[in-house]
DNA sequence: CTTATCTCCGTAGTCGACTACGGAGTCAAG
DNA sequence: CTTGACTCCGTAGTCGACTACGGAGATAAG
């Protein structure tokens, strides 16, 4: 919706604005993460927003701890692919994905509490990060 | 705290304790993640409790996309580092994960969604994903 | 028209994280 | 005391995910 000019990019550009390397792009094309577009008769190919958000999506995905494999199931979820198979594979997910959450939080909750206490307690040598991920760690799938 | 009997496993055990390869836990001990324990006299080592948290939580990190340098200096936080540096590396590794809940959060909100509304909607062909995706995704850090 | 900077495409190399192998030593059960 | 399963340890191989290379063609600026 926002105002954006340069709709149309070389790989070159697009691979800037994504912050990921040309060569990555050209990888994710062989794995068909990404499609090539159209090459107008020994030109050069152009790509559009769309190819952006995906390959932003990609890199996000990626830091969060998801194979391309995974990463290529979430995406054919916006291609076509036929609904019911589609929310099937989207619940299984959004399992996944509020299971990560879960065990974030349990890690964020361990970390705030021993950033919190760290400087506050003289005569407990051990900082009570390992202490805790004993009693809350077993609850979580990985 | 928990009553736990079987303090002092060997390197296989633990292995299966922890659902991890026992040449894995070797490579770990390579990296110094894991302390290798005293050898008695020629014999074979044992592993208690802690070596068994400690691999647990390894192996959740490593599936929330954390490297195994960074998981190092996760656990670093809990071995007797000084406690001013700890703090600062506990915050940032507290504002990392925090990013990474955002993300995932905004995903699975996206992932919902898309499980709601993917067989009510007839007309429209492309599923949300990728165009919630333009919206809220330039927010968080990777 | 030239020159610099891309793009294209196939192939090869790197890096992090494992995983396997193999031979010598150890231990527990029978 | 043997046998089978396991440990120890060094080295080597695999796999996923990039990353680099190199030569031929395209395009834009001067």
């Amino acid at each position: 919706m926002s105002g954006s000019q340069n709709t149309s990019m070389t790989i070159g550009s697009l691979a800037k604005a994504a912050e990921i390397n040309v060569e990555t792009i050209r990888y994710y094309q062989r794995l068909g993460l990404m499609t090539e577009p159209e090459k107008p008769l020994g030109g050069i190919r152009r790509y559009d927003e769309d190819a952006l958000a995906r390959l932003r999506f990609i890199r996000r995905a990626r830091w969060l701890g998801f194979s391309l494999e995974e990463i290529g199931e979430l995406l054919k979820l916006e291609d076509g692919t036929h609904c019911d198979e589609a929310k099937a594979l989207g619940e299984r997910k959004l399992g996944n994905v509020r299971d990560k959450i879960r065990s974030l939080q349990q890690i964020e909750g361990v970390l705030d509490q021993l950033v919190e206490e760290c400087c506050t307690q003289k005569d407990n040598v051990t900082c009570p990060l390992i202490a805790s991920l004993h009693e809350g760690f077993e609850a979580v799938t990985p």
